[in-house]
DNA sequence: AAGCCGTGGGC
DNA sequence: TGCCCAAGGCT
């Protein structure tokens, strides 16, 4: 019975002929053609004949996943410029990586990104592993950031799969499963199209290739050079690959945020938990984030408020930030304390925010409160 | 193994 | 405006 359910799921993979060795050289010349004709000039991407650092081509894969290349720029020259080498960024502080990290989101990555320096520069000597399975093994690194250094830094052959290379593939050779069931499919074509001379610049022409015309909407099929080839295109389907199974929806969260100045003008701000949501970044204090109607400020100031305080005031409006899985709608409290408060927490200067780590939806909460609160 | 984990930009 | 998406990894 279970032999046959496996049966019949890979008969649809089936349906999906893998090219031939002759299809993917000529597919992958054009692609190298392409490559070496319209290059994109990227701060971490080596140019023609240089060698590849590979702390910097690491650095910017941590920063790049499920991040934008315009987001990540000026991040990734601040940390290129603050910490120039594996050494020098295992030797930093955590705090001090986490407020250069704030704002890009995902602060795992940050946190495995220190781990993982440190890793490199004690045990492994200050040398990145050069095989797939050696970079595979350090924090933050799973099956593509090991596939995308190991072929960019190191020529090996890996076949990298990364969200462009999925859609390029699902539209090259229309492939109408539904992510995410259909990701061990498009691995299987991706590494059919996968050469093992220059294998880094053929990854790398992929994703640019899904990144600047096989892009999500609206692709520019004839700059395409693979357009002639394209059987998504071919069957009118292109911008409609991937299918993806809907997500589930998210829900709001609510909670009241609580704005405490001491007398002399500084406010109280608390460290997140180590793990999980905002790990490790700075918060201003709050009751939970719950999926509950908005609490009423004066309950919320008696039970959750991190010290007692006499004067406070609800400000108008709401901040509102989406995390990737729920929104968050927030109440603003502000309040005002003796000089001496006794309190867990860091009290800050106004004027010494942004040297603290404070993700974005804090910054959100600071901007509503200083013009709205004054 | 499906849910958790941020943010900004584009349409 | 609200929704989708981006060079994924971890548990």
């Amino acid at each position: 019975m279970a032999r046959r359910a496996a049966r019949s799921a890979t008969a649809s993979t089936a349906a999906v002929p893998v090219p031939d060795a002759a299809t993917a050289a000529d597919l992958g010349a054009r692609l190298l053609a392409w490559y070496d004709r319209d290059r994109r000039d990227l701060p971490w991407r080596p140019k023609p004949g240089e060698t590849p650092d590979p702390y910097a081509v690491w650095l910017s894969e941590i920063m790049l996943q499920q991040t934008t290349v315009a987001a990540v720029k000026p991040y990734y020259a601040r940390f290129l410029e603050r910490w120039p080498t594996v050494a020098a960024l295992a030797a930093a502080e955590d705090d001090a990586v986490m407020t250069a990290w704030a704002g890009l989101g995902y602060y795992a990555r940050a946190r495995n990104l220190l781990k993982c320096a440190r890793v490199v520069a004690g045990d492994l000597g200050g040398r990145f592993p050069s095989t797939e399975e050696g970079l595979r093994a350090l924090p933050g690194v799973g099956a593509y950031t090991a596939a995308a250094i190991a072929c960019i830094c190191f020529g090996c052959r890996a076949v990298v799969v990364d969200g462009n290379v999925e859609r390029v593939m699902a539209r090259l050779f229309a492939v109408e499963a539904p992510l995410p069931g259909a990701k061990p499919i498009l691995r299987t074509l991706a590494d059919a199209l996968t050469p093992t001379a220059r294998c880094g610049d053929h990854a790398q022409a992929v994703m640019d290739l899904g990144a600047t015309l096989c892009t999500p909407r609206s692709p520019a099929c004839g700059l395409c050079p693979w357009m002639d080839a394209c059987q998504g295109r071919r069957a009118g389907l292109a911008e409609h690959l991937p299918m993806k199974t809907p997500k589930a929806e998210r829900p709001t969260r609510r909670a009241v945020m609580f704005w405490i100045q001491r007398k002399d003008g500084a406010l109280l701000l608390r460290q997140r938990p180590a793990s999980g949501l905002l790990g490790g970044m700075m918060e201003l204090p709050s009751s939970p984030w719950e999926a509950v109607p908005m609490p009423d400020p004066a309950e919320a100031v008696t039970q959750d408020a991190p010290l007692p305080f006499q004067t406070w005031r609800p400000l108008p409006g709401l901040v509102t930030h989406t995390f990737s899985h729920f929104h968050l709608e927030l109440t603003i409290v502000m309040a005002r304390v003796g000089a001496n408060p006794r309190a867990r927490g860091v009290w800050v200067p106004l004027d010494r925010l942004e040297e603290h780590a404070l993700p974005t939806v804090m910054r959100k909460a600071i901007h509503h409160a200083l013009t709205k609160g004054f």
